[in-house]
Parts: structure tokens; C-alpha cells; sequence
RNA sequence: CGGGAUUUAGUUCAGCCCGGUUAGAAUGCCUGCUUUGGGAGCAGGAGGUCGUGAGUUCGAAUCUCGCAAUCCCGACCA
């Protein structure tokens, strides 16, 4: 048994999700610093997030479309808040030719190719995407547009881990131009609920939705709406923002159209997104000491099946049992693997899929075909249970469902029972270091939120969208206050 | 950008202090037999420019110096 265990959570925590993304087969390290691999059955899961995302998107009008990769420098510099947020974390490319290295040693860059503007690796688009809008709005009658682009961005980190924070990771960035401040602030929100409602009913993970603090804020943006999550190590981590960008870009580009009046007017803009950075969330969300739980309504194999035989002939026998289940199944569209590998023992497998999060798994040999019973494991309790083959397609539907329910609701008890309420300063250095989220009163000023900050590390994840108001003194100031804000210490 | 560590088989590592036949183990992989209800067993086999560049030496994975890459912890950031 040279197989090893996770390090438990309890032990330590980072390195349990290290080990955990890499003996779940989602991802690797890469040849270059900081990007990943994603692997076939990661990218599974990735590909679902956003065939759902994709699939809302398109509700709510919204269009893909492709933007360039590379951005030249000077678009950069038009929005300054915008650069000044980026401009320390991008890759630039200066030349465009190699050439064999004169002294023989495989090829270096020919310095005769240097570029006359030298260009950025996207961080985000939204400068090549304003500088094209320009073109394509003239009227009110071109408004509103609403483009969304899958694609990989680049921001340069210091520091990075498997899909929470690489150099290289994907998304989609949605941008949108409206005629009016009301729409696009409308439709900020709008897509923060497609967010919201998406991460919690498919990928079971409890968010509050809220508003970014000016601290927080996304450069360039007036306002910025969020999801926050929080992390079974009791640290929060943002899965979502939607910005309403005021007219900060049609200023800086010059994007005006013309209303019924033939008044020229600045365009108002959105942008809104989601990475890979979603499926850290998921991992750290549900997975427990035995690997990775995936919510059903995700999991890219929901139900997996393990005949256990010895010979051929005894399999031949299991399957007659075991396809028809699996295609009454698949014709309920639930994704089924019948796992008829002979190279790997059924104990091995076991291990597999439980690594895996696969949230169902069947088990049928020789001693369940005498009884006409299948044993049925879930992944989230660990539990199984020996039930009779009829009636096993609906006892697995409803089973699924059930599965989908109670880990959001382990997540939402586990938010629920770590986020408290917080009125003293002195109070609030200890607690805030056991992680959880803290409901205090704050005195609304960007000094004090940095203030804090320095001093415990916590930062304000977002302003609730739903917080009473309640007067209150600030946490830190004792100033006044009229509402409370989530403090914790993030991702 | 600071601090620490690592670099030898696909993977995880031993060997280095104290230089010396053909560089080892486990696991994985291939072949065969036997097995299969929680990570099976036996036998055989393939697999290595010891991160890189110099130096010391009759001789370097091992000693010296330089360089690079990666990982971890901080600072910074989605």
C-alpha cells in the first residue's frame, strides 16, 4: 500500500488543497512559472461552469464575440485609475522574430525585430474593447451592446497557486454599453444575480452579494458588485464582481452616440466576470480529507458504476444488470460511467471516484445478482447502503438531489455558524484571526478601512446588498455608522 | 521583492558529511500467471546527459565557486 492519504485539513490546510488538486487530476504545474495545466477531468468541470454561465448569459441577451490578445501599450495609459491598477502585473511583448543564435546555441531574439509600440498581454480588455466599441456606436438605436468573450488573461503574480491565483488563467469578461446610468447600473446587478444564482443552485456554494468598498474597488469602475464566498478554513474569497463603470471609459475612449434628440451623449458601461478561480471556491467548499465532493448538478461524471468480477463471463452477466440501469439513466440525462477496467481492483477504483468527488457511486457483483440488490455509496456522507435493483433509477435521481441540497446546506450552516456580529475593537483583533466573517459598523472612510487592514490583515468583502440599517459606531473610529459590513480576512 | 528549502528513473525519495567497479529503493509502466465486495500477489522486463556552467582531482551525483529553475512562508494582488 504505497498509496497515500491527503494531509489532513486540520494538519495544513494549504498544503491539503495542493495535494488535493493534484491527486484529483484537475490541474498541474506547468514548464513556466506559475501557469497551469489544466487536465482533461478539471477542464471537465470547467467546461460545465461555463456551458451554465454561457447558457444564462444568453438569457439576459448578452452576445459572444472575440477580442485580440494583445493590446497595444498606449490604450493602456487612457484610463489612468484603470493602468495604475494593472500596470504592475503585465507581461510585455517587444519583439516579434527570433533568430539562430550567432554562436550557436539554439535561438535567441533578433534585436533587429524590436516593435515600434510595444504590446501588453490582456489583464482584462476592456481598453481594446472600448477603442472598438467607439466604432460601432453611433445611435441610440446601436444600444445597448452586450458582449461577452470567453478567453485567458495574464496578470503577472508574485506569488501563485493552482487555480486561486495563477499568471495565466481563464474567464469571461462581459461588456456592455448602455444609453442610460440607470440601465447599466441595472444590469450590473442583473448579472451579479445570474452570478449568484448559478454558484449557489449548480455549484452549491452559499454567497453573500454585496458592494465593494472604494478600497476594493476594481480600477476604473464607480461601483462594484461581488459574491463572497467563504472557505472551509474560515477565510473569504471573492467568486464574482459585476462593475458599473460610470462613463470612465466613454470618456477615455470617446464613445458618444446620439439620442432621439440628436444630442451626442457618453455611453455607460458594465463589465462583469468570473475565472477559474471558481473552481478553488468549489474545491475548498466541499472537499473533505478524502478528496475533492462535487455539488451533482456540476460533477462531470454523477453516477459512477463498479462491477465487480472475476471473469469475463461473470461481467457479461453484471452488465445485463448494469446497462440497462445506466441507459434508463443517461435518458434522464444523468451522467453515468460504467467503469469496466480489469487493469484497476474495485477497492482501487473505490478510492478513485471518492478522490474525485464523484457524488454517487454503485457497486454490483456476483453476491448482488444472487439477491438482485446494488450496493449505492455517496460521496458527501460517505455512507452506503445495500438497495434491491427495482426502483434503483428513482431512488439515484431523487438520491442526487438530495446530495445537491445537503452540501449547500453543510456550506450555508458552516457560513451561518462562522459569521457573528462584532462591536468592540478589542474584541475584533482576536476574533477576526479565527477566521469567519464579522458583521461590524464602519465609519465609511477609506482611512479607516486601511487602517485596519494594517493592523489585523482583514479587509471589507463587501457591503451586504440586503443589510439593515442599523445604527451603530465604527468598529475602529467610533464614528458613526448606519449599517453593518462583512470584515474577514481573504483569499 | 525579502526569508527558507529543493533540484538524482514517469512520480516520491535514498546515496553526498567521509570522492573510487555497472548510481539504488519504493511506486508507476510493460509481459506472463494468479487475483478482484475498500488502493491485491508472484516472477521477469524496460526506464537515468545525477538542474546548469566552470574549477579542484588520476577519478566528481559526492568537494569549491557561479548561474538557473521550482516549491514553501511573508509583503503585494482576483
Amino acid at each position: 500500500m504505497a498509496y497515500q492519504k491527503l494531509t489532513p485539513r486540520s494538519e495544513n490546510y494549504s498544503q491539503w488543497y495542493n495535494e488535493l488538486v493534484v491527486k484529483a487530476d484537475l490541474a498541474e504545474q506547468s514548464a513556466v512559472r506559475g501557469c497551469m495545466v489544466i487536465k482533461p477531468y478539471g477542464y471537465a468541470i470547467w467546461e460545465r461552469i461555463q456551458a451554465g454561465l454561457d447558457a444564462r448569459f444568453k438569457q439576459k441577451g448578452v452576445q459572444n464575440a472575440y477580442f485580440p490578445l494583445l493590446i497595444p501599450k498606449s490604450f493602456l495609459s487612457r484610463e489612468a485609475e484603470h493602468v495604475e491598477g494593472f500596470a504592475k502585473e503585465c507581461a510585455v511583448v517587444t519583439h516579434h522574430r527570433l533568430m539562430n543564435d550567432p554562436n550557436g546555441k539554439g535561438v535567441v531574439v533578433d534585436p533587429n525585430a524590436r516593435l515600434e509600440e510595444e504590446l501588453i498581454i490582456r489583464p482584462t480588455s476592456e481598453t481594446i474593447i472600448w477603442s472598438t466599441y467607439k466604432n460601432w456606436i453611433s445611435s441610440y438605436r446601436d444600444l445597448p451592446i452586450l458582449c461577452n468573450q470567453w478567453c485567458n488573461v495574464m496578470r503577472w503574480e508574485m506569488r501563485t497557486r493552482l487555480f486561486l491565483r495563477t499568471a495565466e488563467f481563464l474567464w469571461q469578461e462581459g461588456h456592455t454599453a448602455h444609453a442610460t446610468k440607470e440601465e447599466a447600473e441595472d444590469f450590473a446587478q442583473q448579472m451579479l444575480d445570474v452570478y449568484a444564482d448559478f454558484v449557489e443552485s449548480v455549484m452549491a456554494i452559499p454567497v453573500l452579494k454585496g458592494v465593494k468598498s472604494p478600497n476594493e474597488r476594481f480600477a476604473g469602475a464607480l461601483n462594484t458588485y461581488c459574491i463572497e464566498a467563504m472557505m472551509q478554513d474560515g477565510k473569504a474569497l471573492q467568486a464574482g464582481t459585476s462593475h458599473f463603470l460610470g462613463q470612465n471609459f466613454a470618456k477615455s475612449f470617446d464613445v458618444t452616440y446620439l439620442t432621439k434628440e440628436n444630442k451626442p451623449e457618453y455611453v455607460w458601461a458594465t463589465s462583469w466576470g468570473v475565472s477559474t478561480r471558481l473552481m478553488g471556491a468549489l474545491i475548498m467548499t466541499h472537499s473533505d480529507d478524502n478528496g475533492l465532493v462535487l455539488p451533482p448538478h456540476l460533477a462531470p461524471i454523477q453516477v459512477a458504476i463498479v462491477p465487480i468480477f472475476k471473469q469475463q463471463e461473470q461481467l457479461d452477466a453484471i452488465l445485463t444488470k448494469i446497462n440497462p440501469i445506466a441507459d434508463q439513466l443517461k435518458a434522464l440525462g444523468i451522467r453515468v460511467k460504467v467503469d469496466t477496467a480489469d487493469n484497476m481492483t474495485p477497492g482501487f477504483k473505490f478510492a478513485e471516484y471518492e478522490m474525485r468527488g464523484v457524488p454517487v457511486r454503485l457497486a454490483i457483483g456476483a453476491r448482488d445478482i444472487e439477491n438482485g440488490t446494488i450496493e449505492v455509496a455517496r460521496r458527501d456522507t460517505l455512507t452506503k447502503e445495500t438497495l434491491p435493483i427495482d426502483g434503483i433509477v428513482e431512488h439515484i435521481t431523487a438520491l442526487l438531489e438530495e446530495i445537491q441540497a445537503n452540501i449547500f446546506k453543510k456550506a450555508l450552516d458552516f457560513r451561518i455558524a462562522n459569521t457573528r456580529n462584532c462591536d468592540s475593537w478589542e474584541e475584533f483583533q482576536t476574533e477576526i484571526q479565527k477566521g469567519g466573517f464579522l458583521a461590524c459598523h464602519w465609519d465609511g472612510t477609506p482611512e479607516t478601512e486601511e487602517k485596519i487592514k494594517e493592523l489585523t490583515k482583514a479587509t471589507i468583502r463587501c457591503i451586504p446588498l440586503d443589510a439593515p440599517a442599523e445604527e451603530g459606531k465604527c468598529i475602529y473610529s467610533g464614528k458613526p455608522s448606519h449599517r453593518r459590513v462583512i470584515f474577514a480576512i481573504a483569499y
